[in-house]
DNA sequence: ACCCAGGGTCGTC
DNA sequence: GACGACCCTGGG
């Protein structure tokens, strides 16, 4: 049964900038330009036309809720752009440029996997392999005559041994994705007490102890999931790039660390530091 | 044809 | 702490 929620006078919400800023790989654009995901058993379609935000699709509950929550509908990012901007001139810029961001509320398991998929590969790529992992292993909705698939539970996954996990692309994360799924089917606990614990390096801790993942791949699942802890600043290679070239630019030579690079984004976007990192990510690459 | 990079992590020195 | 290996794919 389809439903649909209109969202009216939203200045930041533009779903190019929400979709192609690299925190998800199930949506895709259409040919009117609306974007179309699967996100838990829900298929969406997301369409910006005058200023009035369109969900539709089908929903397992009220779409209302479901897109409040999975869009962080209820954040003030006008405020937090106010203040990024203030920063500098290069904020307010990479601001300017992406200014429909927002940072989604992706379910923990999936941003776990997703993310681990995501390591020294390309968006392409982990894109093909996450929709071969659900039409295998997830299951099927049916929408406008157009089959989608589900991303896959921990048990639905835990069926794939890890030769089937390179018969699906995966390359040398398929003992990773492989021993990861493991450890969330054999300890229930795990996920539990991620999902309650409210200190930042403690989560972080944490999800380091999962094979697969880096300091890059906890702070993109601490900042992209439900966990959302807007402090976490994933360091890649774009962010380097991009902060050796505003920040650095004289010092050709200067190594960044990831300490170099995290003391600076404390000290200069402080709790703000994950969504500032998604504006600059999303310029360097674009624009 | 060949080379390189891609939202890094892991094991080894 | 630094360094190379690592599956695979698309683009130059």
């Amino acid at each position: 049964m389809e439903q649909k929620y209109i969202l009216k006078n939203c200045d930041s919400f533009e779903p190019k900038h929400i979709f192609e800023c690299g925190q998800c790989f199930r949506w895709n654009e259409n040919e009117d330009g609306s974007y179309t995901g699967v996100f838990g058993n829900n298929v969406i379609n997301v369409n910006k036309i005058n200023q009035e935000v369109i969900f539709k699709g089908v929903c397992d509950g009220d779409i209302k809720n479901i897109c409040e929550n999975y869009f962080d509908l209820k954040r003030d990012y006008e405020k937090i752009k106010y203040e990024l901007s203030n920063i500098d001139n290069y904020m307010k810029e990479s601001i300017k440029y992406g200014s429909g961001i927002r940072i989604l509320n992706q379910e923990l398991w999936e941003t776990v996997i997703s993310f681990i998929i995501s390591a020294n590969n390309n968006i392409p790529r982990i894109k093909g392999i996450i929709e071969r992992l659900s039409k295998k292993y997830g299951n099927k909705i049916v929408w406008q005559n157009k089959e989608y698939y589900t991303f896959p539970t921990v048990e639905e996954l835990s069926r794939a041994s890890i030769e089937d996990l390179r018969k699906q692309g995966l390359g040398f994360r398929d003992k990773r994705v492989y021993e990861t799924t493991q450890i969330f089917l054999k300890n229930k606990d795990f996920e539990k007490k991620l999902k309650e614990e409210i200190n930042y390096e403690k989560i972080k801790n944490s999800l380091l102890e999962l094979p697969g993942v880096g300091p890059k791949v906890a702070d993109c699942i601490l900042l992209f999931s439900t966990l959302k802890k807007l402090e976490a600043f994933p360091i890649d290679v774009w962010i380097k790039r991009v902060v050796q070239e505003l920040y650095f630019k004289e010092e050709k030579d200067l190594k960044l660390t990831n300490d170099v690079l995290n003391k600076l984004a404390k000290e200069k976007y402080g709790e703000l530091a994950g969504i500032a990192q998604q504006y600059l990510f999303y310029w360097r690459r674009e624009a």
